[in-house]
DNA sequence: TCAATAGTGTCTATGAGACAATATAAC
DNA sequence: GTTATATTGTCTCATAGACACTATTGA
């Protein structure tokens, strides 16, 4: 900082929040967008997300608000993490924009969002706006990228996977997730060994669920590890 | 945004970046550290970084600009990815800054930055961060934490291993990088066989560096690849 | 019965990990 | 020669992946 007057003072600047909230619904991998109701990009896709409400709220205390405001979800039972800073300048329209991205997993299938405040919320396929069949307002379809591909990467070697199941789940309810977020297709007789072979993932949870047709599935709930070790390893190298 | 006045505008926030440089010294894995010398915290040691110089540079540029300004090191030939922000209010007692923490990658042995403008910067070993031994300011330690976390899991899956080491290196050299930024040891012979299996890693450079004593070591330069399958599998699942 | 899904067992190729043995330098 | 490091080879065990087979339900 030499050469710096003294009465310098650091530049001020907007900062925001974008959540990519993740799901599985009907064994496929969606992803939660808002229509966008204000310039700028009105009427295009986008994540859920805004502003601090003020200069002294938290940002993960502001990713859950809007987690609750634009998508109606509860943070308790929810996984949120950070992904990481936008910032570059010219991001966004209306000015110098900071944006801090989470993302959160949600399980089971939260229904699209009742006629509540979010109503305009929708579940869109992430395979989707990967291939830009869905076009995203900002920088936000690289947002979903990296929030993707933290997933992927993170279903190795921790038990994230299961943040997508309920409190309880069948193993072919998790291979599901597997594969939708890794975009494959696994053997559901090696997925079984494999995953019942590592210490602390899942375990047994006593009782059974029926399903339209077939023999009814073991019930089983997270075993309490987070690290996966040995880890799943995905079976096709996805690009970064 | 419902509720909001149409007069409402956004808070504005101080954002500074701050930079965890990662190398290898002597098979040692460290991070640079600097001494601050204004307050608040002078005298303790910190990571390089800074406030934006403008409403309009780039996160990214300011992050290249400390590192030239603090560190006296080059952009080029660093590997420099951004880690995550941290922005909750109460990290900084000058008031609310949201920090972008980057993590740099420099390769052999950059000396401790001479009598240059960074002259209070020191290679610390990571080890003595991570363990307490040396406290740093605000929360960087957490930062430092999360930025080996970070460097330990893209060793398993990508080349990053090579950012470390110089155009051409010895296998033994890239071991060693394993070693320290894991905390392990690993068997030099099935080192050897394991990395020359990865498609794309490493490809021989035809030449060899003579050391003190030994058989001379094959020299080898990076493969192209950037993803690495099969990955590279820690033996140990390191707690994060 | 059949159709459908869940779960077990078995085989084989490959990689991990341990470690003996050899190669090539400095002295 | 000795010492030190690099590199190759070998052995054994565990796991991955392929896939036949059995189990348990609804219709």
């Amino acid at each position: 900082m030499s050469g710096t007057s003294d009465l310098w003072e650091p530049p001020e600047i907007q900062v925001a929040v974008d959540i990519v909230i993740l799901t599985m619904r009907a064994s496929v991998f969606h992803v939660l967008l808002i229509e966008r109701g204000e310039e700028p990009q009105a009427g295009t896709q986008a994540l859920p997300g805004g502003f601090l409400n003020n200069k002294w709220e938290g940002i993960y205390d502001a990713a859950l608000r809007e987690l609750k405001e634009e998508a109606d979800l509860d943070a308790s039972g929810l996984h949120v993490e950070q992904l990481a800073a936008y910032g570059e300048p010219g991001r966004d329209p209306r000015g110098r924009v900071l944006s801090v991205a989470y993302m959160a997993i949600a399980p089971g299938l939260p229904e699209p969002s009742a006629g509540t405040d979010a109503s305009d919320a929708a579940w869109v396929p992430v395979e989707d706006v990967l291939s830009g069949k869905v076009s995203l307002a900002f920088d936000h379809r690289q947002i979903v990228r990296d929030a993707v591909e933290r997933a992927r990467s993170k279903l190795e070697r921790t038990s994230l996977a299961l943040a997508f199941c309920g409190r309880t789940f069948t193993l072919t309810e998790l291979q599901h997730v597997y594969e939708g977020v890794w975009g494959c297709s696994l053997d559901p007789r090696n997925f079984y060994r494999k995953v019942q072979n590592i210490p602390g993932f899942v375990e047994p949870a006593g009782s059974v669920r029926r399903m339209a047709a077939g023999r009814p599935a073991r019930l089983f709930r997270a075993g309490g590890g987070t690290v996966l070790y040995p880890p799943m390893v995905r079976p096709v190298p996805t690009e970064s």
